[in-house]
DNA sequence: TAAAGTTCCTCGTTCCGCGC
DNA sequence: GCGCGGAACGAGGAACTTTA
């Protein structure tokens, strides 16, 4: 293959005696030369030697009033070697750019119902403007922390958004996206809508709690315990889209988070209250591993989910 | 097989001679 | 006087050998 003939050939030649031949070619003097390589005069004259065996040419010869003058193989090489080095500085910049209009490339974030819905639509809409070749694929979030920090560090995804929990191993990165607010909801004509909602009626009602992880309690729970009351949790479910239906259908009351509630509420007719105690809300962060943490198409794509939460 | 020791090579520097 | 290039030298590192 002719690449393997040019690696070959290339092999034999210190590549860095080409960065010098293009300073003597453009000064044409061999202490101007090495100043502007750094180097000593001496050191760039050895160069020139080097060069000068390795090409069986002079290249530069003394001319008169001391200045030094390329041959002909010299100016030949000239134009190909001013090109070729320009060429590699830009592959080797390259890599420190990322440019979102011509990049053409998949994204894989994972992450569950709630936040697909809150960010997904301005994502896209984000990405249509102004990166369309760029692909995004969202993936199931793990359940566990173990799980998360393997689907990082694995490089199966991306960007990991979920709750900003703490303990997080060295090598993750978090960056907060959005807060949220609860909001509670029952079908339109259900009778806890027609009057003021009060803690007694709230405690009083059955309740269906979205679990992803399939366990008992919430922030709602907690809230409700600190303050020495319970409610019954009549029915679980897994997503957070599936709730607005289930009360729909239902008697049961959902609290849930106020982007969800204002998505659903109209086109599922629900009416909605706000909460009849005081509930510290929840937040959702991005979190990634040190190994993209550089990366400019990684710092993009973190930066235009931050957009999108904005 | 890995660590330590030895040899050899490359490169850069200083010094100095030579040519323009 | 300026600048190029050769000779000699030292530093650093690669490659090779020896040893435990």
């Amino acid at each position: 293959m002719q690449d393997g003939h040019d690696a070959r050939d290339l092999s034999a030649m210190d590549l860095n005696l080409l960065v010098v031949l293009d300073a003597l070619l453009a000064e044409r003097h061999v202490t101007r030369a090495a100043a502007r390589l750094g180097m000593t005069q001496p050191a760039c004259s050895h160069a020139l030697g080097r060069l000068r065996r390795a090409l069986g040419d002079p290249l530069l010869v003394r001319g008169t009033r001391g200045a030094m003058v390329p041959t002909p193989r010299a100016e030949a090489l000239a134009p190909g070697l001013r090109a070729a080095l320009r060429g590699l500085a830009s592959a080797i910049r390259g890599e420190a750019r990322f440019d979102p209009g011509a990049a053409r490339r998949t994204f894989r974030i994972a992450t569950g119902d709630y936040a697909e819905l809150v960010l997904l639509p301005p994502l896209l809409s984000l990405l249509a403007r102004e990166a369309p070749g760029i692909d995004v694929w969202m993936l199931p979030l793990s359940l566990t922390q173990e799980g998360v920090v393997a689907q990082l560090s694995s490089g199966a995804v991306d960007v990991v958004i979920g709750p900003p929990r703490r303990g997080w191993p060295e090598g993750l990165y978090l960056r907060p996206l959005f807060d949220e607010r609860f909001r509670c909801v029952v079908r339109r004509g259900h009778p806890a809508a027609r009057s003021a909602l009060t803690l007694d009626r709230y405690c009083a009602l059955s309740h269906l709690l979205v679990a992803p992880r399939g366990t008992p309690g919430s922030l709602v729970d907690d809230a409700l315990a600190a303050l020495g009351r319970s409610r019954r949790v009549a029915a679980t479910v897994s997503h957070f889209l599936v709730a607005p239906h289930v009360v729909a259908a239902t008697d049961l009351m959902a609290t849930l988070g106020a982007r969800i509630v204002d998505a659903a509420a109209a086109p599922l007719g629900l009416a909605v209250l706000p909460p009849p105690l005081e509930l510290a809300g929840f937040s959702f962060a991005m979190i990634w591993h040190e190994r993209t943490h550089h990366d400019p198409a990684q710092r993009w794509l973190r930066d235009q989910l931050a957009r999108a939460a904005s």
